[in-house]
DNA sequence: TCGACTCATCGTGAAATGACGATAGGACGG
DNA sequence: CCGTCCTATCGTCATTTCACGATGAGTCGA
C-alpha cells in the first residue's frame, strides 16, 4: 500500500491501540514516579537480582514499595521470580533497551542522523 | 571525596529532591500518556512550530488537548509562544535530548559501554 | 509443627489525573 | 467597534494513583 498518498496514520485514531504511542506511554508512565526510578536504579546497581530490601533504600512503607514494584512488573521493566522465602527482582534489560530505543526514535534528527525519516512513519517492530 | 567508602547516595533520601530521579520521573510522567506522545510526535513531524490544530489529530476535546499541552509545557518538553491570534507550540529539543540522555544513563552497560560506572554515581550535571 | 521472616494483597482515604462542556479572554478582520 | 476565531481556564465528575496499616499466604529453620 502506498502510504504516502494517504493521511498520516495518527489522525484521530484511538489512543490506546497497540503501537508506538501506547508502548512508549506505558513505559514512560512506569518511570513517572521518583520511587520507581530509584527502584530501577537500585536493581541495576546490583546487576544480579536483589530481593525486597529495596524497602531499606526507600522512605516508604513496605506495602507502598510493593505497589510500585507491581507497577514496574506490569510494565515489563522488572521481573520477579520466587527464590525460596524471598522474591528476586531484576530488570529486564531487553525492555529497558526497548524503552531507550522508543525514546530515541522520537527524535531522530537531533544529531543529524542521515536516515532521518519522519517519526510518523516509524512504527514498532515487535 | 572517596565515595566508595560511604553508603550509596540513594539511601532513604527524600524522593522529590532535585536530581536524577526527580528529573527523569517528571519527564517520563509527561510522556506517560499516549495523547501526549502523539502530540510530541506531531510537533516533531513539522519541525517548524504548529498551532493548536493538534486538536484535529486527536480524538479528544479541545479543552482536554489544552490540558495535555499544559502538562507538556510544565515538563519543559514543549514551549508555547503567542503568535498573533493563535499559539505556536514547538518541542524544546534540548529538553527532549536531556530526557533521552537520562534514560540512556540509566543503563550504561547494555552494549558494553567501556566507561560503565555504577548508575548510583551518576548524577545530573545542570 | 511452630515460629520467624518475606512479600502480596486488602481496605481505606487523600490527592492527582483525565475527560468533558461551558465560559472567558485576546487578537485580528471587517 | 463588533463579531469571529483560537486558546486557556473553570467547574464538574469518574477514575486512578499514592500512601499507609493490617492482614494473609508462603517458605524456611528450629
Amino acid at each position: 500500500m502506498s502510504r504516502s498518498h494517504e493521511q498520516p496514520p495518527l489522525d484521530r485514531t484511538p489512543l490506546d491501540e497497540p503501537g508506538f504511542e501506547r508502548d512508549l506511554a506505558r513505559l514512560a508512565k512506569a518511570l513517572g514516579h521518583p520511587a520507581r526510578v530509584r527502584i530501577l536504579r537500585f536493581l541495576l546497581s546490583r546487576d544480579t537480582c536483589m530481593c525486597g530490601d529495596i524497602v531499606q533504600h526507600l522512605p516508604l512503607a513496605q506495602s507502598t514499595v510493593s505497589q510500585h514494584l507491581k507497577a514496574l512488573k506490569d510494565s515489563g521493566l522488572v521481573q520477579g521470580t520466587i527464590a525460596g522465602p524471598r522474591v528476586c527482582y531484576c530488570v529486564d534489560r531487553q525492555v529497558l533497551g526497548r524503552f531507550r530505543d522508543l525514546v530515541g526514535r522520537l527524535q531522530p534528527c537531533l544529531e543529524g542522523d542521515p536516515d532521518c525519516r519522519s517519526p510518523l512513519d516509524q512504527e514498532v517492530e515487535p
